[in-house]
DNA sequence: GTGCTATATGTAATCGATTACATTTCATCA
DNA sequence: TGATGAAATGTAATCGATTACATATAGCAC
């Protein structure tokens, strides 16, 4: 059975020290002779003790956690973010809590009770679609300063934020398409109020502009990152009488979901229609035929954001604010099978 | 700024009580009279009160907190089983960690350590690949009765689990391919070590011996789970001189991994060569084809192993052991596109 | 040796809740 | 009316660490 877990008392005792000394050893060594560091790092090993973290929380006032905000769990891009924040945390004493915004069987808790409640010191959060009021409740409570935005971020909130180069991203697939032959090229959309979907499209219209390609309202299908949304918009374009022959799609997923309805009515991929996508998960490589896409560095998101947030935790401590100029990560364009030359 | 937070002896000095009482209104609340309750409640608006949590667990010895280790979060299987938990928990005052045991960046924490340092209350392993070593140091740490299993278990351990039927689901799928008059059907299987690879395989081969079919060692490929493993099975197939008609795969990603280099080889799916997976991933009905392959319920697995996992906690504190008889989940055959009849 | 400073260590208050135990209040009944 | 017990509330110890402040010790200059 568990024997009883040795406190700072017992290692103290053991030690022949105070309670101070002990707590020394661990969080100031450099106070301590080395002799004592020695005596009380002994005492600590053959106590098995461990600090019990909801005493030091208690009295430092830290949580020791992050949180981090996930639209949708469930969706193979953001439990790839994850991970790479996971990752990045790597040794550094926080544990990170995830919440799913889409899940809304939280029992009325909002995402500000967490900082309320002591639970965390921080949160990294990748949904941008925050409404205004939740933003000023996180303002009233102070705690804005504790907040940055990964991939996602919040329209018009100076909050700090890590996000790829969405407009760049747009641009390269709308130019590779170009280069291929591509004269008629259609997009779908993410969820209209997104950030996301206003940069890529922009960044895809203004390209479309620049190279003199025709454009053409329908051409601008709306969608919502989601597998089915990219099948509705098939079913769009199956409909149409002017098809484009390309099709930038917002994000992976979107660009499955079509290619999955494309083929499943007869058209070839990229035979008869090319399709770029926007992420590069690890599936796209794999998917039939391989999607070409617009690959974010997931790591680098995730690590920027990692480091982004500790900076905030940081100046918090010293009421200074972080910046909060948008950290802007590099996108490169993934050649694969699924754009090709149409062929008229 | 932040408004100073409000303590349990503000709320009492507002209420005119004790800070015994507004405790107890809290979690006792039948102890008190209907106008002191009242009272109390009134002053915790007013005051905006919000009980600390490292406060309260300090002094109740409790973390407040569980634990899901997943083998790899970026496999969208898991994180959806994860989105189950999430969902599971509920309004229930936990939170919810996570570590991704494939993440060694971890700077030498171990798992247990969270135990140690009373961060959590207990876990859900996804990870059924846990060391004796490992597990014995739970077992010394008086931890192990907090910890369940979730689809993966360990092998020759009693501690609680939920699972998936496995041993049916291969059943279905040979069944399914059988029925289309498949009788030459190969297996790519996970990792060696791994029950759930175990349970498939021995499903597999059992369904396929009383089906009395032709069995070659070579139909029998190694793999674990991953695309990259499917691509390489795939490979190993076309090289074959006498090659299956139908593949069962151990897991939805290896049938994308597979399908995907059979494709890229002039196979073609189900024409030439049909294909089942293991888990329906959400991805799976936008493939191409769509794949037929076998149901995990992952909404129920969550559920399932978060109510588990509270019974052991409630379990531990009357020192009485939960029951370790595994909860087994049922699993049904989604039959899509990439089975068929074969073309003899 | 005295006085002074710097360094090392100890004492005890503190973080903010919970709860065992003590006390008060109140209804009931002889 | 006073005794009795149950119900409601209060007092203060407690959880296990950190750290401001106090004290002890050592080193050095005179």
């Amino acid at each position: 059975m568990a024997q009883k877990i040795a406190r700072i008392q017992d290692v103290a005792r053991e030690a022949g020290v105070s309670t101070a000394t002990v707590s020394r050893a661990l969080s100031n060594p450099e106070l301590l002779t080395e002799a004592t560091r020695q005596t009380v790092f002994a005492a600590i090993r053959s106590t098995g003790y461990r600090v019990n973290r909801a005493a030091r929380n208690l009295r430092t006032q830290q949580a020791g956690a992050i949180l981090v905000l996930v639209p949708n769990l469930g969706n193979p891009f953001f439990s790839q973010i994850l991970a790479g924040i996971s990752a990045a945390f790597g040794s550094r004493d926080y544990s990170v809590l995830i919440a799913d915004t889409k899940d809304h069987t939280t029992g009325g808790k909002h995402v500000v009770d967490y900082f309320l409640d002591a639970q965390i010191d921080g949160m990294i959060c990748l949904d941008g679609a925050i409404s205004p009021q939740e933003l000023q409740l996180f303002e009233d409570n102070g705690v804005s300063g504790k907040i940055v935005f990964a991939c996602e971020w919040a329209h018009d909130v100076a909050l700090p934020s890590v996000r790829s180069d969405n407009v760049r991203g747009a641009q390269l697939a709308v130019r590779h398409l170009y280069d291929l032959g591509h004269r008629k090229i259609a997009h779908i959309t993410g969820p209209q109020e997104n950030v996301l979907t206003h940069a890529r499209r922009e960044g895809m219209m203004a390209e479309r502009a620049r190279l003199e390609l025709p454009a053409r309202e329908e051409w601008i299908i709306r969608g919502d990152f989601s597998l089915e949304s990219g099948r509705r918009a098939g079913e769009q374009i199956l409909a149409m009488n002017d098809r484009p022959t390309a099709v930038f799609c917002c994000s992976d997923q979107v660009a499955f979901g079509l290619m999955s309805t494309l083929t499943a009515n007869g058209l070839r991929v990229p035979e008869d229609i090319s399709v770029v996508g926007f992420d590069d998960i690890e599936l796209s490589e794999f998917y039939v035929p391989a999607l070409t896409t617009v690959r974010q560095d997931r790591r680098a998101l995730g690590a920027r954001a990692v480091s982004l947030l500790l900076d905030c935790i940081d100046a918090s401590h010293t009421e200074q604010a972080a910046t909060t100029e948008p950290v802007i990560v590099d996108v490169n364009l993934v050649v694969r099978a699924s754009a090709a030359a149409p062929n008229w």
